[in-house]
DNA sequence: TCTCGTTCTTGGACAGCGTTACATGATCTC
DNA sequence: GAGATCATGTAACGCTGTCCAAGAACGAGA
């Protein structure tokens, strides 16, 4: 009756809908109109679970294809993907994030950036530390992204700041008005998004001045 | 008897001892030899506990002293602390982490940081962001730095890109041989802190070849 | 057709979690 | 000494993940 794909098909409906702390065994189990045990049988373990919805939830999120005309470009595209990708299923992000299982989600997304780093001339060791550094920044930025959503009012950094720089002198007043509003996150995901593959796969040197 | 700052040394003391789960409401009661209510009585909720916990380990870790002989040096010597001291006291962080506080951990060194940055010539939004895309990137690096000591080994980001990359002929061997091991993360960690700082608040131009 | 063995499902329990209503004791004030 | 405030304890509620033992469905062999 309930097969293991159906199990994780609804799962993963249940959180887009529902938020991450929707999935608990009861929930799912009753869901399905089936007892919680059933999925000890078919799935296994609540981290088994997880796991298993954030890979499928992630095989379905490497269909997009790259876009891009020179290869650092479509490093940039992939780390878009990612980030882009990663907002809009918010809640899966969530819950792979509190998993430990990011990378899991962006599994195939990580080795499509591989690739195109291959194409720039990035192999090897290189070619790994430059992906751990692009999606770690990506990581990070999304940690951010998520967590204003849903932090309450008092621990918000804008007022966490606001609080804390108010007493302080030293503070430019301009600097202190900014720090109480909050960022256009996009935007600096953006521009840090490109110093970080700057550094790893320069821009077409013969576009440049100096040479 | 038991006043709330002997809670909350005795909350912190049981995090760094014995992991972030280990902080329940009944545990501490017990290792504080009283009921559980007295908690709830003196701090709140657990909510509050833990935002209390992080905080107060937010105000120690700030007596760091800054180095750096230039603005731009103590920018990337602020970061760095973050880095550090969140790595020193990952118990700390990872339960910062789960309870989105993060930004209350390192509320006073981001404020340093501000000031460093202004310093440095940058104020206003430029500061703010500048700030953000710093703290978004340590995020990143941090969250990827605890993940690796507590995630099983089947899913590392090493075995599940190894299994992955596999089975793609596309991919330079040497490459995939480099995905199979893990990144030197410190390493990753501060060159990429680099070009973004660098971005930011760019290097002394008078040291500069072109010129 | 009856039966055996495997596959699948179930109900009910256990221990742990955060949280609260209520009762009790201690301490201080008038 | 009476009353109010502070501080703590008892016992429960509803929720969570997990597991055990028992039963139901089903396919194949005698």
């Amino acid at each position: 009756m309930a097969t293991g794909d159906e199990i994780l098909d609804r799962a993963l409906a249940l959180v887009e809908a529902e938020g991450a702390e929707a999935l608990t065994m009861r929930r799912l189990a009753g869901e399905l109109g089936v007892a919680t045990t059933t999925i000890y049988w078919h799935v296994g373990n609540r981290d088994d679970l997880v796991t298993a919805v954030v890979r499928r939830h992630g095989e379905q999120m490497a269909r997009t294809p790259v876009n891009g005309d020179t290869a650092r470009d479509r490093v940039l595209d992939v780390a878009r993907l990612i980030w882009r990708t990663s907002l809009e299923h918010r809640e899966v992000t969530r819950l792979a994030a509190a998993h430990g299982a990011s990378t899991l989600q962006a599994r195939e997304l990580e080795l499509a950036m591989a690739r195109e780093l291959q194409t720039a001339g990035v192999v090897g060791t290189t070619a790994r530390d430059a992906m751990r550094a692009i999606t770690a920044c990506v990581g990070g930025f999304l940690v951010a992204a998520l967590r204003t959503d849903q932090t309450p009012e008092a621990l918000r950094r804008t007022t966490v700041l606001a609080d804390l720089s108010a007493d302080d002198g030293d503070l430019d007043p301009t600097t202190r008005e900014a720090l109480a509003e909050p960022a256009d996150l996009p935007a600096v995901f953006e521009s840090t998004l490109q110093a970080v593959v700057e550094s790893i796969v320069p821009a077409d040197l013969s576009a440049n001045a100096y040479l």
